[in-house]
DNA sequence: GAAAGTTTGTAAATTCATTAAACAAACTTA
DNA sequence: TAAGTTTGTTTAATGAATTTACAAACTTTC
């Protein structure tokens, strides 16, 4: 109930709607947008040719003809502008440098061992820097930073509290902001990585969906009606801390039996270790695994079982229609899927499993970098054209 | 993205947000209106003077002046049009009378044995049609109906399953509009709960609330930014079936281990049953722990300690800022807080839970058919004003 | 190959809700 | 009584969309 309405507001709205066809349904003529939203041809002439004087629309030449005058077919230009998007976890971080289309242009991996805020945080702007450098030559340059992070984040781009890195009360944000001046957005690495699957992978087409991605602990972004859910204040998705069992072992959350002391990659890893009678890590149990190793697969089946457990509980409560599992756990699909799939259909209520999906990521360890350049994609345009929010 | 920008659509939003404000900050002044939106004076008194026109908004005379000419307080005129609200349950129904703000007017309580889907429908047809004839003359009339029903609903307001009432595939809401040539709105009675509390209960200033129902089953509403949320498909908040044990009792949904097997009103009565060797009810256990009787109150702590296991899963997987608690469970709020609460403290993430309230329904059993009445007001304004909903 | 029909995109005139500016009425304060 | 304030209306201007008309560029048909 805040934005009042006017005309500025009128042609924001359709200019966003040309834009959105433009960038999701090109090639397209000025016709056919004016077909597809109702919009006059008049209309949609003149936000086209607004949009192509500032740079993010361009006419690539007339298609075919349906039995009159050809079409001027129009395209969305990913070269006007840059940015970039950066994965922080916990022992590594993936950054890249996209175009506006989030194709990516530019990519580095770097390790760094966690030694302090202060060490991390320069390794991050140093990155980010090298690769804003490398950005070809643009419209509008490089137009924004997005960053997803394995910690809880506030509407202010805080970083609140990230156990695995050890880190508290970050203002991030602002210290990006006023390294680089640009516009920084920060989020939880899982709902970046809903934002990545839902833009770029298996997500695509599916309006309601949650990802879940299975690291060091279990986190989840969910995505209702084409947009993230962040939860009442912000902070959501901490789906890794249901319980599973009220009276299970304690969690460092001071919660029983938290689902990801049994379905996390380092649940898997504790319990091999003591099975095994020695630390391992997960590349090794994979190629165990391969080779047939009965007893590493049965880890495997078991994990799966622990992980359709939690996805059950997510049916039940959130009721999405895909579920994407993400993280280094994907490797071992194989093994996974079949224990998590039974569970499923045994336990899951018949109504909402109805037209449910469930896979593993197909972007591998890129969906949250991209979310997260996709969030200052969005910043941009939201800045520019701007859709409303109304309530 | 369907929806596109014209006058019209701006007139429209304005026309919603002068309404909003004369039915919450009433009594209220154009001047004031205009201030506090930001529209200019000559817009509001423009949009005023239609809303008077069609009644809904009425001068009441002057208030008093800061300095100047004295304002012409308006106000909502909820005696424009009555709306329906009934709260189906499995043994009996509760159908009000209510005007546009709610107020109830007129109400019935009936008993059902659930005889048949048909003779139920019928005695719901019969009771409603009892209320409608007793609505006072005014301009809209009888504006709709608005059904919380124990089961889950899909969008076009069939009934899909209700396992307590025994109901499947039930098309309520056209069988009702048939009948009463009126707007019907169907939804479950946790969400209609929610939305009663939302209104006019404890939730009133605030954004973010759950409201779990604890009867037989357990169901919840969630209301996210001031909206209601039903998952991707229109029937979310299954949440008695997120499992808290995952090797637990078989739970008729499927699954094992479902909190509604541990928490519900149901299964306090079933272990009441066991320990006390003979069958008893809610009422008779009440009257028991009042009079100290230890063993009982015992069953109620416990009832509450498992409360508390699915409220911190869904203090962690949704992160409401408060949490309420309906149902006539409410009764033994003195036995149960207190090892909920406990709980709760023990055992939730510290970031969520800082702004977190958890309450009893202070609305009793009148939160979902408020809810319902609701419901239907609500498409009344969406239908003559209307905030179009845009994605 | 000419005529007829289609499709695309632009142009001109019209509509309409908002804003801005001016103002009259009603009231308080000095 | 005069000066200043506040309220709410009136009038003119703004600007984005729509409607209608139309030119240009095609395809189809005879």
């Amino acid at each position: 109930m805040k934005q009042t309405g006017d005309l500025n507001l009128v042609k924001k709205i359709n200019k966003t709607i040309v834009l959105h066809h433009i960038r999701t349904d090109s090639p397209i003529s000025r016709a056919k947008i004016a077909e597809i939203t109702g919009l006059t041809k008049a209309t949609v002439s003149s936000l086209v040719n607004e949009l192509i004087e500032s740079s993010l629309a361009q006419e690539i030449g007339a298609g075919e003809s349906s039995g009159g005058r050809k079409p001027m077919m129009l395209l969305f230009n990913g070269t006007a502008g840059y940015a970039i998007g950066v994965d922080l976890g916990v022992h590594d971080m993936l950054a890249v440098l996209t175009d506006l289309t989030g194709k990516v242009i530019r990519e580095k991996r770097i390790q760094h061992y966690n030694e302090s805020v202060e060490q991390v945080t320069n390794l991050l702007k140093e990155t980010i820097r090298a690769l804003i450098e490398t950005a070809p030559q643009s419209v509008y340059g490089v137009i924004g930073i997005g960053l997803g992070v394995p910690g809880i984040v506030d509407e202010e781009g805080n970083l609140l509290f990230a156990p695995n890195l050890g880190w508290e009360n970050v203002s991030l944000q602002s210290e990006l902001e006023a390294e680089f001046g640009l516009p920084v957005v920060i989020d939880n690495e899982a709902n970046a990585g809903a934002v990545g699957e839902k833009q770029f992978g298996a997500g695509k087409d599916t309006a309601n969906l949650i990802y879940v991605s299975i690291g060091m602990g279990i986190g989840a972004g969910i995505i209702i009606k084409n947009e993230l859910y962040r939860g009442a204040t912000g902070f959501s998705g901490e789906i890794g801390h249901i319980s599973i069992q009220h009276d299970g072992p304690k969690c460092r959350c001071g919660s029983l039996g938290c689902w990801e002391l049994y379905a996390s990659e380092h649940a898997l890893l504790e319990q091999a270790g003591r099975e095994l009678g020695h630390e391992v890590d997960l590349e090794s149990l994979l190629t165990k695994a391969e080779s047939g190793d009965a007893g590493v697969i049965q880890l495997f089946e078991r994990l799966g079982y622990y992980l359709g457990v939690g996805v059950v509980n997510i049916i039940n409560g959130y009721n999405p229609e895909f579920i994407i599992l993400g993280g280094r756990l994907a490797g071992g699909e194989k093994w996974l899927m079949k224990p998590l799939l039974e569970l499923l259909k045994k336990r899951s209520l018949p109504h909402p499993r109805k037209q449910l999906k469930v896979e593993f990521s197909e972007l591998g360890d890129r969906s949250t970098v991209l979310g997260a350049a996709s969030f200052a994609v969005t910043k941009f345009f939201a800045s520019t054209t701007v859709s409303v929010d109304r309530s």
